[in-house]
DNA sequence: CCCCCCCC
């Protein structure tokens, strides 16, 4: 087994594991190391990317979702990278910016079984990865100057690349190469070509101006040849944008001699688990549980855009908005909750963790990869009723996201209410009663006054709040109305805008009603009767008089979505199942 | 160094 790739996954809780991408030359296969399993493995400063492994041991866990993942528990290093990637790489820990901390040499040579190929063996002396030669003078921009690729190169994957590390090479595949552009605009003149490169973890793409191109064109255009999985390998720095890198006239880009097999699609990662760490450019897929409506913003350019957020879930229940732009915003549609891949999405701090999709994005709406099907077979047993955190904060969040799903019989249940706050719940519901004696009063007219007129019998009304006579009032309405579901049921009490949501008339007109037309505003009433909506309320513990009584106020009455209140109680069903 | 992708 060739190992291609090794990263750390942060975990909350338990040990850290490392993902590790191993192939044999025909098939490429991932599975987990555990960090403990690290620490037995005497030469693991060696266990870098192209290193050659034996795995001796592994155990298999399924995950609830049915997933199967490998474990390693035991493995030898055989060859180091560099016996296998000549040129490319050397046995190089990643330092604290990479994912793999180098544990301290515990040199037990025994285990580790050197190549009969090549390679001296003093090459693997401990000395050689004494602190030094990761000193930070190795990396200096005067070193930079090297024609060939030093052994302080790292060898990195796509995905790992961050602003925090200066030096690396990452062993790739061209694609998408691009034509000789010029261009000339006031800040000069010249001329440029593009091209992507992509590894097992990602793609990016890398421009050459001017000289470079000169140097450059010609070789990559031999790199596009080498699509028959026989990877290059690049030597450049980084630059501020690692979206877009470029070649620089001093940087070496080497052809890879090993027969390392480079897919030619993209793995997406999950990357929702983490919280992205340093990635400026990120591969996601997950289920769309929700989007915005398409909507126009104006730029600080005072350009006029569309845009569109679309909420994505995966499997570790985490969620985050990735927003979209243009034509793709206008077009997305989001209805059955599909799967969405995005490739190269930018990385927004805006809420927390956010992403951007970018001109060279690619939004791909149920891909055919084997993730996306597990994702929908996820989404369709149990991730619909998942609580998922999102990564991205959003002000309409607070109360609208988040809900706090109760059944009635849980107010007493619980005491809901009974603490210093007041609790705020939800609940599917039927009304059983409304009480429309005393459901409208006469309220002071003034625009934020809504205390209750007193009537002069002279044409006029007194408000005692603003202490003043009007000669007019508003109506408003106070409802109080029995809810009950399966278990319970509840008096609560409907102010103004939700009493105006359930009867579905204003109180203005129920009041014209009520003096004009009894039996119209009777049949108000009993419409709203034995309808059932979702309510949303705010639960407290009033005392008057030594009497406590808990109250409970509806905030907000909306429809029910039945498809997602089956696969809640379906849900539900499952889990007291067990 | 070209293009750039934006807003809350």
């Amino acid at each position: 087994m060739q190992l291609l790739n090794i990263r750390q996954i942060p975990s909350a809780a338990g040990p850290p594991r490392y993902r590790l991408m191993m192939s044999d030359g025909q098939h490429s296969w991932s599975s987990f190391l555990l960090a403990t399993q690290l620490n037995h493995l005497p030469e693991d400063n060696l266990l870098v990317p192209n290193c050659v492994c034996k795995v001796k041991k592994t155990v298999t866990n399924t995950l609830s979702d049915g997933r199967t993942v490998v474990i390693v528990m035991d493995m030898d290093v055989l060859q180091s990278a560099d016996e296998i990637g000549g040129k490319i790489g050397n046995p190089t820990p990643y330092d604290k910016d990479g994912m793999f901390q180098p544990s301290p040499m515990k040199g037990s040579p025994s285990k580790f079984q050197p190549s009969p190929m090549k390679g001296s063996p003093s090459k693997f002396s401990p000395s050689k990865f004494s602190p030094s030669k990761f000193s930070p003078s190795k990396f200096s921009p005067s070193k930079a100057g090297s024609s060939s690729p030093d052994s302080s190169t790292k060898v990195i994957s796509i995905a790992q690349l961050n602003p925090y590390q200066s030096k690396w090479t990452i062993r790739a595949r061209v694609t998408n190469k691009s034509s000789i552009r010029n261009w000339s605009n006031s800040k000069g003149e010249g001329k440029l070509f593009s091209f992507e490169i992509l590894d097992e973890s990602g793609e990016i793409r890398i421009t050459a101006f001017n000289k470079e191109v000169d140097k450059f064109y010609t070789l990559v255009e031999q790199g596009k040849v080498s699509r028959s999985h026989s990877p290059i390998s690049i030597l450049t720095s980084s630059d501020k944008s690692f979206l877009e890198t470029s070649l620089k006239n001093d940087k070496v880009f080497t052809y890879c001699t090993s027969p390392i097999d480079i897919s030619s699609y993209i793995t997406y990662y999950f990357l929702l688990l983490t919280s992205f760490g340093a990635y400026l450019s990120t591969y996601v897929i997950g289920v769309c549980k929700s989007a915005d409506d398409v909507s126009r913003i104006t730029t600080k350019t005072s350009r006029e855009v569309s845009k569109r957020a679309l909420n994505l879930i995966d499997t570790t229940g985490k969620e985050v908005a990735v927003t979209l732009w243009g034509e793709e915003a206008e077009k997305f549609d989001a209805s059955g909750q599909p799967v969405v891949a995005v490739k190269g999405a930018r990385l927004s701090d805006f809420g927390g963790r956010s992403l951007s999709a970018l001109f060279s994005s690619t939004v791909m709406v149920n891909p055919d990869i084997p993730e996306a099907f597990r994702l929908r077979a996820w989404f369709d047993r149990e991730g619909y009723a998942a609580n998922s955190q999102s990564l991205t904060e959003t002000r309409s969040m607070g109360s609208g996201a988040r809900m706090n799903w109760k059944a009635l019989s849980d107010i007493k249940d619980e005491e809901m209410g009974h603490g210093e706050k007041a609790e705020y719940f939800s609940c599917v519901a039927t009304v059983v009663y409304t009480r429309k004696e005393n459901c409208l009063y006469p309220a002071c007219p003034s625009a934020d006054c809504n205390k209750k007129v007193i009537d002069q019998n002279n044409g006029l009304y007194r408000c005692e709040k603003c202490n003043r006579e009007y000669p007019n009032f508003k109506y408003r309405l106070l409802l109080s109305a029995n809810l009950a579901d399966f278990g319970d049921n509840q008096w609560v009490t409907f102010f103004q805008e939700t009493a105006e949501v359930l009867l579905g008339q204003s109180a203005e007109t129920l009041g014209e009603l009520r003096e004009t037309d009894e039996a119209a505003f009777d049949r108000v009433f009993q419409e709203a009767n034995f309808t059932t909506h979702i309510f949303k309320n705010r639960v407290k513990l009033e005392t008057y008089n030594d009497e406590s009584r808990v109250k409970v106020t509806v905030m907000e009455v909306q429809p029910v979505d039945h498809r997602d209140y089956s696969r809640r109680l379906l849900s539900n069903i499952r889990r007291l199942a067990r």
